[in-house]
DNA sequence: TTTAGTGCAAATTTTTTGCAAAGTC
DNA sequence: GACTTTGCAAAAAATTTGCACTAAA
């Protein structure tokens, strides 16, 4: 499931750099982010709480703010309530949402390289592919209509 | 402001045919979606107060879910909090948000055409361009930086 | 030992819901 | 007059915050 080891040792590099500690908690919460992809707060804390000792739900939101001030992980919204997180190191993608039945695919970051490249070009804008949020209607729920 | 006479009153007919009551409250919210633009149910309630007797923001919240199932507005997130209301009416565009200032610009939906196309052809994934949303850096934030 | 981090409980903020009164058809 | 809608207030989520206690370093 990892990717090579250097990245499960990062991130105490990382925490450390600035002074901040080495908790349980965090690599608990850490773990569970990249265990469970996009996984909203609550999410989170009921993963947590069933692998071990338990985590406050307010230590999540503050580890899951500390994580990604960090860069070890990324929010995105999706559209519904909650925003979702999931590691940083990952690939980027695309995320596209389905309004009727919610479920979440993926699609790789070429797909909207055109769209990517002209809105550099003629705005100026630098889009963010990680939390590019195409909303609409997936096929199973288009032909179930 | 008005876009042709018609609109108008059509919405008089879409509340009527499937026997919903013609209320000022309905009226004034629908009015201030298109008065301000993206604006969040919070929005709408201050600018409806302001402007008349006032409509309780418990009301803001039906009426403007009613309004959405018929059509007459929608709602888009745009990555923060709360969702914001535009009337369905006017055309589909796409937005671009800075992460850093918040501002919101709108681009026309041929900006994203190829990735829909894509996304429909290989993945039969209907893309509704009103709620497709675009995270990043406008130019004026990449600039300061 | 010293300072950061956690748990807990209370405070906020945002949205939803129950019901009686008021309004539309 | 019959049946919707609204306003109000209380109920539910979802987050945040203050503080005393616990634990890294």
């Amino acid at each position: 499931m990892g990717r090579g080891g250097a990245v499960d040792d990062d991130w105490h590099e990382t925490l450390r750099a600035r002074g901040y500690r080495l908790t349980p908690q965090r690599q608990l919460v850490l773990e569970a982010v990249g265990r469970l992809g996009h996984a909203t707060p609550e999410d989170i804390a009921s993963a947590v709480r069933e692998t071990a000792t338990g985590v406050n739900i307010s230590t999540v939101y503050r580890t899951l703010e500390l994580l990604e001030e960090l860069g070890l992980v990324q929010h995105t919204h999706l559209g519904h309530g909650a925003p979702t997180y999931s590691v940083a190191s990952e690939d980027d993608h695309v995320h596209l949402v389905c309004r009727d039945c919610g479920a979440i695919e993926e699609a790789p970051p070429e797909v909207v390289e055109p769209v990517v490249e002209e809105l550099a070009a003629t705005r100026g804008f630098q889009v963010d592919v990680g939390h590019f949020a195409v909303f609409g209607r997936c096929r199973a729920c288009a032909e179930t209509d």
